[in-house]
This record gives structure tokens, sequence and C-alpha cells, in this order.
DNA sequence: TCTGGGGTCCTAGGACCC
DNA sequence: TCTGGGGTCCTAGGACCC
């Protein structure tokens, strides 16, 4: 059996920890849009992402608190700490919520049900956060079954009832289905979870495409073979900033920004010890069309300075689109991320002698294990053939 | 319903290689 | 000189998630 986790409106929930004044008053956490809101908030019918001038006017007794993402990261790694004190197979969704697998804990825990009782007690004692947990055989049935347990609650499937628990709820609470396959499927009278497992999986793929369309099939069935999946690490690491409408700014102070997000992602990069070889940079305009453009690097890199080059590169070519369109957004990713230990390749290798080595590869194995050890001979070996590199 | 900042995954064409 | 099948990588766009 599976747990998923999900601490209910996160950063609305942390804000109203902290100041004991928030509790039970809507409370809104944002800047131009809303980024969480408190169930108080919520019973007004506000919504996120929405913009926060009307979610006043829904609510105007709302409490509005500017975002505090360093506490809200600090409560993440406490909660995903309680996690990990439950099991060692932990797989993060994002901030707020995870998949738990539970399923060899039995004899040492209990059952799947007692496990999530004391997981939500202890989330609740350690860090003091409403949490809601599903249970239940697949992934995504216990994703959907938190999904209908919340807030602050616990749902298990019962086995033998997924189906029936699965069949009537509409078809936006597939995982994958969003506002456009949604209106697809409407536009077919397709309207629940029941109607996409009856109309059959190539009138789905017909109408959807083969991957999406078997996809679909296999969640309304309750196919979900996917394993609670540890150790995944992130693809890429981007920054993006919304530049208002109006204001025409001028090539100049389009640069300046985009230096200042090159600075924020490689900032983080360098924290993180990894360095990509793919820059994109994210372009939106004032009619919401967007464009993108990347290249890649032929050797991965976290400098400052090699990725502002190219991203300068990429903006300067998408100028013409932008002098039309008018731009509103703008973003810079990098991927194609590389392991750990590419900070430490660029070690001085001017006197290639293997007893200068063994101080650096040491190094090497104490920071970033034997793994990243290995790749790094590897690349070590072709750029420097000659030179004795690992005794392993 | 007028839209923030951080991501993931999929598709599809073209270049290039064997 | 022409041709096929299979594979990888790059780029752009789009849907979706929290």
């Amino acid at each position: 059996m599976i747990l998923h986790a999900d601490l209910d409106s996160f950063y609305a929930s942390v804000e109203q920890r902290d100041d004991p004044a928030l509790r039970g008053r809507p409370v809104l956490v944002g800047g131009g849009v809303v980024l969480a809101a408190s169930y108080e908030a919520k019973a007004c019918g506000v919504r996120t992402p929405m913009s926060l001038s009307r979610a006043r006017a829904l609510c105007p007794q709302a409490v509005v608190v500017p975002p505090r993402m360093h506490a809200y990261t600090a409560a993440s790694r406490a909660v995903f700490d309680v996690f990990h004190d439950i099991t060692p197979i932990v797989e993060p969704l994002s901030i707020d919520e995870a998949f738990l697998d539970v399923e060899g804990l039995r004899r040492i825990s209990g059952t799947p049900e007692r496990i999530a009782r004391r997981l939500r007690a202890e989330v609740r004692s350690r860090t003091g956060l409403p949490i809601t947990v599903g249970v239940a055989p697949t992934k995504f049935l216990a994703k959907v079954a938190s999904g209908a347990g919340k807030p602050d609650g616990l749902l298990i499937v019962p086995p033998g009832g997924e189906l029936e628990f699965l069949h009537p709820l509409p078809v936006e609470r597939l995982w994958g289905v969003g506002p456009v396959t949604a209106a697809k499927l409407r536009e077919q009278r397709i309207h629940t979870v029941g109607h996409v497992a009856r109309v059959g999986e190539a009138a789905l793929i017909a109408l959807l495409g083969g991957n999406a369309g078997r996809h679909l099939h296999a969640l309304a069935h309750n196919h979900d073979p996917r394993r609670v999946q540890t150790g995944r690490r992130r693809g890429s690491i981007g920054a993006q900033c919304a530049l208002g409408r109006s204001a025409d700014r001028s090539p100049e102070e389009v640069e300046a920004v985009l230096g200042a997000l090159v600075d924020r992602v490689t900032n983080r990069m360098r924290r993180a010890h990894r360095a990509g070889r793919t820059v994109t940079v994210r372009l939106r305009f004032a009619d919401f069309s967007r464009a993108t453009r990347s290249r890649s690097l032929l050797t991965p890199t976290l400098q400052t300075g090699a990725v502002l080059r190219l991203a300068t590169e990429l903006l300067r070519e998408t100028w013409p689109l932008i002098s039309v369109r008018g731009l509103t957004l703008i973003g810079v990713a990098v991927s194609n991320l590389d392991g750990e230990g590419a900070v430490q390749l660029e070690l001085p290798l001017e006197e290639p002698r293997a007893d200068g080595l063994d101080a650096a590869v040491d190094r090497v194995r104490d920071r970033f294990g034997s793994g990243a050890l290995r790749r790094a001979a590897m690349i070590g070996r072709e750029l420097h053939p000659s030179v004795p590199l690992l005794p392993d």
C-alpha cells in the first residue's frame, strides 16, 4: 500500500502556525497572485492562482501576508524528516507532498492505516501543521484519495472498492487531465472517470494521441504500476520574473533583468553542485503567447559568465518577436544537468603527477562519494589519457 | 478568469551516425 | 550512386502539476 501525504494550504498553514493572531481567520499568502489560501478563505470561493484583487473582493475580511519562502522551506524539511522516520521509501512530489511506500513495514509498524494515523499525529506534534493522507494500492489512487480527504483528513480506499471510489469522480481528477484535455473529453460527453473507463482505449488514443490515451485508459481502470521512487533528482534549475504589462522596456533593461535571473540560477546551481549544458530562455508576451529558445553547450558549466553569454545571445535573437508582441515575462533555465562533482572536475592538472592527484581524489570521494569519483575518472581519462588516474 | 514562480513530461521534425 | 532501418541528440512548443 502507498501513502500520499499532502500538507493542507501549506503556505497559509505555516503563517497561521507562526502567528496565532491569524488562526481561525481567512489568510491569503501572495504578491500579485494568491499562492495559498487558508480554508477560511477558500470558503469564500478564493482559489489559487487568482489575482489578489479578485480574492480581496471575494473575501474582504481576509488578511494578506507576503510569502516567506525560507520559512516554508524550513517547514518542508521538518515534515520530510517525519516522513523519513516513518519509511526510507519517500518520493517527494513538491515542497508539500510526497508518496511513501509502507508495504514492507507491516510487521514492524503495523497496517498502512495505523502508519498513516501515526504519520498525521507526528507531523502535527513535531511541526504544528495539518496534513491529509490518502491510502491506496497505487500512487494515482493514493493521490486522488488525499485530495478527497482534505482538509486535515485520512482517507483509506478499501481494498476491492477502488473502482467504486474512482468512477463517479469528474475527469479533471485524473492525473494529467487539465483544462485542454478535459474540454476534449467533455466534447465527447465524457464527464466522469467511469465514462473514461467505458469508452475504450482505441477511442481515447484517437482523441488524445497514443501515450496520453493509453495513460488515461490505464488510470481509469486503476492500473498504475509505478513504484515509489527514491533518490530522484531534478532535471533543471530556473528562475523567471513577470515584468508587468504596460512598461515597454529597453533592450538594456531587459538584459539587466536577464542578468539578475542568470545570477540567481547559477548561484543555486553552485549550491547544489550541479552543472548544466542547455540554457533556455523563456518569454511570455502581452497576448499571453509564449516562446522559448534554447541552446546546448558541449560541456556542462555552472559559471555565471558562460550561462549569461548564451542567454543574452538567445534573448537578442528574439528581439524582433519582443518588439512586435511586447514582453511581459522572462525566464532562464539550465537543464541537461549532470551529477555532482562537476565543480571538482575543474582541478588544476598542469602537473599531472599521480601523487598530486591523490589529495584531489580523496577530496572528491569525501565530498561526493565514489560514484562521482568514477564519473570524474572517466572524464579525466578522456581529457588526459596519459595520466594514471585511479587504482579502482 | 486576465495569469506568479517553480518544475515535469510528451511530441515532432531535422541533423547526423552506422 | 542510391537506398533502408534504427538510433541519438537538438530544438521548439505545449499540456500539466503544485
